[in-house]
DNA sequence: ATTATTTTTTAGATTTGTCTAAATTTTTAT
DNA sequence: ATAAAAATTTAGACAAATCTAAAAAATAAT
């Protein structure tokens, strides 16, 4: 079955937003898809009347299994497309997430499999992010907040949840990015900001929004 | 400037017709792009709006310069993604046409030009058709691999991209050069090599190397 | 030079995805 | 519990790209 773009991206929508909420509500939706609610009422119609999702009106949004499918195969291509610009392309980690939004909507299946076979079964994108192997398969990270690691311990990022591109261009200034093993150094409590330090350079400060939104592999022989 | 797919794929239809004859018809314009006559004379009317073409009523239609110029890179992003595909991710050369008409229409400029240097800056696709540069350029050519000819079909050598003396001396030595008529008789997968057949000559085998770099002009009869 | 045929255009409709403004339902606050 | 606020849906409209059927223009045939 093919979807149209704009389908695919209400769909891709609804999966992310329910990574923090079972059921997802209108406005939200519009607000994550740039758009008006009363399109996303539109739309939620079309894509429950091809079983795409669970609706009732004025009770919010679930996707079904069918969906969820759709979804993760979108997702495995945005990942792979990324992984493929910056490995092999030489993008900056920080440019290509609007290329892949492009990218992710090709159709063919064997393109996206032979593309993932041609960057040797990559496990997860340059922000960090798993990709779901051609079953709709992905690990799950053990990762932890930076805000949450107790003072004196370390770990390897692999995670940024604020993808924006203010955020990206922050953590690259700071020279942060997906593998930098960081040691928590201080934690201020009056602002939640935190010091951290990366091997061979000075301490540097984060602020809590950061440390918020940073993941990393913690090492459990910290403990 | 940005154009629909559907306006891309009007562009590009006419810039092929226009190799066969100065000025394209409306019939000729629906039966390439599969559409009826009426959808067309309402998609010049818009066309001719933007400057993309000249086109009077019942004149039949040209591109302008621009137009060209917009034709011409989307023939590009074609034939790069479709010397991707069959150099790096191992498609055949005939199933790789329908992956290019999505891939094509991919905005990026810095990805055209990236995916350019990652291939190499090849001079022409898996068919033979030559590869515009970044500025538009393109050698006229009809040039094929012979690693890419089928078997049982003929071309006359009208090229070699590898020309340094130790390619030359084998190419000699094998009565091979510009102007030389070939026929492919078999293709070995395992290592590429192919053996040809020159009129009044015993058959010869060729490496992939060599395969890869001596072109030929392909009869379209073989078709 | 008319007539017949083919090609092309116009007029009006349809589908997809979007919008604004108004109405309705749900949630929150008093 | 009722009023006020917020969220959501409906109704009606619009733009892009397409279609069918009918009209108009160009070309070919007698």
């Amino acid at each position: 079955m093919k979807y149209s773009v704009s389908k695919e991206n209400y769909i891709k929508a609804i999966f992310h937003l329910q990574q923090e909420q079972e059921s997802v509500t209108t406005n939200a939706l519009a607000e994550a898809l740039q758009t008006k609610p009363a399109s996303v009422t539109d739309m939620l119609k079309k894509l429950k009347a091809q079983k795409l999702l669970q609706y009732e009106k004025y009770r919010g949004v679930k996707l079904t299994t069918d969906g969820r499918k759709v979804a993760i195969q979108i997702i495995r291509k945005h990942r792979l497309w990324e992984y493929f610009l910056v490995e092999k392309l030489q993008f900056g980690w920080e440019e290509v997430h609007e290329i892949a939004e492009e990218l992710e909507h090709i159709s063919s299946k064997k393109l996206v499999d032979r593309l993932d076979e041609f960057l040797d079964f990559p496990q997860s994108d340059p922000h960090g992010d798993p990709i779901p192997d051609l079953n709709g398969k992905m690990h799950s990270l053990q990762q932890l907040a930076v805000c949450y690691m107790p003072v004196n311990t370390m770990g390897t990022v692999n995670g940024i949840s604020d993808q924006s591109p203010d955020m990206l261009e922050l953590l690259k200034h700071k020279n942060i990015q997906i593998g930098t093993r960081l040691e928590v150094k201080k934690k201020f409590e009056v602002d939640g900001s935190i010091e951290i330090k990366i091997r061979n350079q000075q301490p540097i400060t984060i602020s809590d929004h950061v440390a918020k939104n940073l993941f990393v592999a913690y090492d459990n022989k910290n403990k």
